[in-house]
DNA sequence: GCAAGAAGTAACTAACTGGTGCGCTACTGA
DNA sequence: TCAGTAGCGCACCAGTTAGTTACTTCTTGC
């Protein structure tokens, strides 16, 4: 049970951290690691910018937190999707679901990613907390796959990282490149039919892929 | 033994034109637009910078011609595929091909594409050239599919524009998240073993979408 | 109640960055 | 031949930027 919540202080390490976290994530994602300013994030946080370097140590440190976080987030939902508990064909269209409404509800997800890339992932490579959630969600993807396999649904021999890859390929490419999707094809990208239809589409994909 | 050539002009305005582009497009393709400098641009470049802003007018200029120039180089390529020339299933592998070999050849046009997106399109907004170079595109990708319905090859009904995205997002987005893919998967995506075996599963996806 | 450390602030700096003013030089057309 | 122009280079600027120094203020354990 908690207890008295705790009195409103004037100093909040916790709350002062997380806000800075929250405006970096915004400013990181709608302008790039390069294109972020240090003073902007202090701002918009409402932090004094000496508490960025007091806290992350600097601009490349806390673009790597934020990274890190992101990328746990992520994971930390899909673990939440309990497949387990579901028919295979029903587990991978919930997953198919699950990533499209992601990447659409946290656009910030997909930037940050390709800032990372951008930097040929260098923020990302030391954390082994991340690896080890992407196993298990490799393994989460393996078993549905598996119990598909032996309900006779799904065909044998799909690697289960090609066939993530390829749930986050059509739904990623299609969000991240929304813009210039937008202008060269000349149709709305974001309206709510033209979603409706991509995410149809792309369950269609995905199912004419796996089924035997 | 060197012929003629055309003798060492000490002043070349399009030689020095060139230059730049292919500095700036390199340096926007690996830092991104905050990321790139100019100054380091002009020295790539071997020119001046003060010719950069003479030619091209300014960063965000200079920017906007390297990335029209880079979708122009892909539509034009596209073009020569020759697509109505082949049987349908051999049209679209060829698509599906060239366009994952055209990825890996020019990692710019990636990077370029994302830099472009995460300014939201703004550079692009202009070029009605653009926009019938990629109507032309669509109309190849709808003639290869109408042949293919007509020979009883393909099912009816597939969007172009869908499966053009597809097409390009199962290719992409591999490449594009190179990095932190092999961090997280803990495999190569790049020695050729993967390449190879990406490209066989791709193919795959797209055949099992469209074959009737 | 008080010392000590943690949270927070403001002003500063050294280096950088996009962009220019201006003059020099080679080519070209008449 | 020679004036005009386009290509070119130097040196500079004003604004910005990541990071820091030196300080004050609040909180907490004892």
């Amino acid at each position: 049970m908690r207890v008295v919540e705790e009195q409103p202080r004037t100093r909040d390490a916790s709350a002062t951290r997380a806000r800075i976290l929250a405006a970096a994530k915004s400013e990181f994602a709608r302008l790039g690691l390069a294109g972020a300013r240090v003073d902007e994030i202090a701002k918009r946080a409402c932090a004094n910018k000496r508490m960025i370097y007091h806290y992350f140590g600097g601009k490349e440190d806390l673009f790597r937190t934020v990274l890190v976080e992101a990328y746990l987030d992520i994971r930390s939902a899909e673990q939440d999707l309990e497949l387990d508990h579901l028919p295979p064909r029903e587990a991978l269209e919930r997953l198919v679901r699950f990533t499209w409404a992601y990447c659409l509800d946290n656009p910030e997800f997909i930037t940050l990613v390709n800032s990372a890339n951008l930097h040929r992932g260098k923020h990302l490579k030391e954390s082994e907390r991340l690896r080890s959630a992407s196993r298990r969600f490799v393994s989460m993807v393996q078993e549905v796959l598996d119990r598909g396999v032996a309900d006779g649904v799904f065909r044998p021999g799909i690697d289960p990282v090609q066939l993530n890859i390829t749930i986050a390929a059509i739904g990623y490419y299609y969000l991240t490149n929304r813009f210039t999707g937008t202008i060269l094809f000349e149709r709305d990208f974001m309206n709510s039919k033209a979603l409706e239809s991509r995410l149809d589409f792309n369950i269609d994909t995905v199912m004419r892929l796996v089924l035997s």
